[in-house]
DNA sequence: ATACATACCTTGAATGATGAGGTATAGTGA
DNA sequence: TCACTATACCTCATCATTCAAGGTATGTAT
C-alpha cells in the first residue's frame, strides 16, 4: 500500500509522458505500455502514475485532451501544447544537468 | 519556503554522500563543498539536505560518526560501513537502470 | 459462462529535498 | 573595539510526488 518516492524517479514520469506525446498523440493506457518499450523495460509506470500526471499536465495547460470513440470504447488522446513544449525543454535540461552531475561524481567515463 | 522534491533529485543526495564517503571520511560541511566540486557545479546541496541525510544514514547503520576537535572547533567525521557499501551498490544500480532508461527514451545517442 | 485485455479513474500513505532559521567559534580587516 | 565573514553544527514545516490497491465498464476469445 502506498509506497514512497523511490530513488531517482521524481520527475521521470512527467518527462517521459511529455517526451512521448511530443512525438505523437497518445492515450493513457497506450502510454503505460509505451514507457516500458521505449525504456527497454528499465522503467515501468502504472496507471496510478500515468493518469494523475496526465490530468496534472492538462490542468497546467501543457496538454489538451480529445475524446475519441474507438470500437465502442472511449479513448482520451492527449496532445502537447506550446506551453507543454517549453515545459519539456526545461525538464530536458534539468535532466541533462542532474544526470551529468551525478555521472561526473560517479567518475563514469564514456558511454556508447 | 520549503519547496518540494524538485525534478530528478530524489535519492541523489544519498547517492552522492555515500559515494564521496566511500572514498574517504569527511565531515558535513566538507561534503557540502565537495558535492559542488565533484558535480562540476551542476548540483549544489545545502546543509539542510546534507545533515539530515547524514543522520538518516547513520541511524540506518550505513555510516559511523566520529567527533574530532580541530582548532577548537568540533568536526563530525563520517565513515561508510559494510552495510553502507551494500546500500551504495544498490543505489548505483538503481541510478544506472533509471538513467539508462530515460536516456534510451530520450533517444540520446553517444556521449563522450 | 468465464476469463482476459482494454481503458478509464481515485485514493491514502509515505517520503524526502528544500529554504529558512538557529547556535557558536575563529579569523580578518578597519 | 567593532563588524563581518567563514567555519561548523543543527532542526523544522512545507509540499509535491510516486505508488499499490482498489474501482468501473466494455470488447474479445474460449
Amino acid at each position: 500500500m502506498g509506497k514512497s518516492n523511490p530513488p531517482f524517479m521524481t520527475g521521470v514520469p512527467e518527462l517521459l509522458v511529455l517526451r512521448l506525446l511530443s512525438q505523437r498523440e497518445m492515450y493513457g493506457y497506450e502510454l503505460v505500455k509505451s514507457v516500458r518499450v521505449v525504456t527497454s523495460e528499465a522503467i515501468s509506470l502504472g496507471e496510478g502514475v500515468i493518469y494523475p500526471v496526465l490530468h496534472g499536465l492538462e490542468k497546467a495547460g501543457a496538454l489538451t485532451a480529445k475524446r475519441k470513440p474507438v470500437n465502442g470504447r472511449t479513448r482520451v488522446y492527449y496532445e502537447v501544447t506550446p506551453l507543454g513544449r517549453e515545459r519539456l525543454d526545461r525538464l530536458n535540461s534539468d535532466w541533462d544537468r542532474i544526470s551529468a552531475g551525478v555521472d561526473s561524481a560517479l567518475g563514469e567515463a564514456g558511454r556508447v
